[in-house]
DNA sequence: ATAACGTGGATATCATGCATCCAGAATATA
DNA sequence: TATATTCTGGATGCATGATATCCACGTTAT
C-alpha cells in the first residue's frame, strides 16, 4: 500500500519535463537532474511512451516530449501508464474464486478506497503539482 | 498499491470472529473456515494479540477472543496491527534525504490520498463489514 | 499424566520491484 | 558516407520482502 520506486522516477520525470514542456529532454539528462538510474530511466520511459504520455525522438539531439500540456496529463493516467489498471483488491481473479462470502464483507470498504484514490489522482493534473510543488519548495527539507 | 494477502487474512478471520464475538475460536477453526495456512495464521494472530486486538488462550479449548466489540473495532486498527503506519510514501526516511524538491511535487497529493484512505479506515468498524457483508453475500461470486 | 492448544524462533520458498547490460535501429551532423 | 548520439527492446541479475512451513516449548483443562 505504498507508492513505488517506479511510480515515483515516472511522475519526478513527467514533472521535470513539465517545467519546460516544448523542449526535449534526453534520458540523460532526466536522469542526472532527478537522479534516476538512465538504464532503469529507459524502462520507463518506454511505459510512458506506449501510453501516449510522452513522444520519443531518437538520434542526436533526441529525447522526450509531453505530448499533451502538463495541465491536461492527469496523475491517474501516469499511475496507469506504470502500475496498470487501478486495484486495490485481487478477488475472483486468477485461480482464485473467492468462494467464501466473508471475503466480500471487505470488498466494499476496498472499493470505497479505492473510488476515492482514483477520484484523487483524476482531479490533479501535472500542473497542478507543479504549482504546489512550488510552494513546497519554499519549506525547508 | 494494493491490499497484502496477510491483511485480509487478518480481516477475514476478525470478521468471522466477530460473527460470534463471545465464543473462543482456535486457530483451527479459524484456519479451516477461512481457508488460512494454519502455521501462518498463527503469525497473524501473534501481531493481533500484541496490539490488543485479540486475547489469546491456551490449553485445551483455548483459542482467542475479541477484546471489544465489532463494533469498537476501526479497520484502521487492524490494517496499523498488520502492515504498521499508514504511510504512502517514503520520503525523508532512512538514507533518503530528499535532496530533489522536484520531489516534493508529489508529496500533497499522496498525503491527500493518504488522509482520505485513512478517514474510511478509521470509520469503518468490524460491525460495519459485518452488515454489509451480509447484504453483499447475496449478489453472485 | 496426557492431550490440546498457543508461542516464538528459525528457516524455506517465491514473487517481484529494481536495476544492469548489450546489441541494434534511427537520425542529425559533418 | 562516416560517425556520434540517442532511443529501443530483450535478456538477465539481484535483493528484498511477502508468504509459508517446521518444530521444540510452555501452558492449561480434564
Amino acid at each position: 500500500m505504498q507508492v513505488s520506486k517506479t511510480l515515483d522516477y515516472a511522475v519526478r520525470s513527467l514533472t521535470y519535463m513539465g517545467n519546460d514542456p516544448v523542449l526535449r529532454h534526453s534520458m540523460k539528462e532526466i536522469s542526472e537532474h532527478q537522479n534516476i538510474p538512465l538504464s532503469y530511466l529507459a524502462k520507463i520511459m518506454r511505459r510512458l511512451v506506449k501510453k501516449g504520455l510522452v513522444r520519443s525522438m531518437v538520434g542526436p539531439d533526441g529525447g522526450y516530449v509531453l505530448r499533451k500540456t502538463p495541465g491536461e496529463i492527469k496523475l491517474r493516467d501516469v499511475y496507469e501508464a506504470i502500475e496498470g489498471e487501478i486495484r486495490m483488491v485481487d478477488c475472483m481473479d486468477k485461480d482464485n474464486i473467492c468462494v467464501l462470502y466473508d471475503n466480500c464483507a471487505q470488498l466494499p470498504v476496498w472499493d470505497k478506497v479505492q473510488m476515492s484514490m482514483i477520484k484523487i489522482l483524476d482531479d490533479t493534473t501535472l500542473q497542478d503539482m507543479l504549482n504546489e510543488g512550488a510552494s513546497m519548495s519554499t519549506r525547508p527539507n
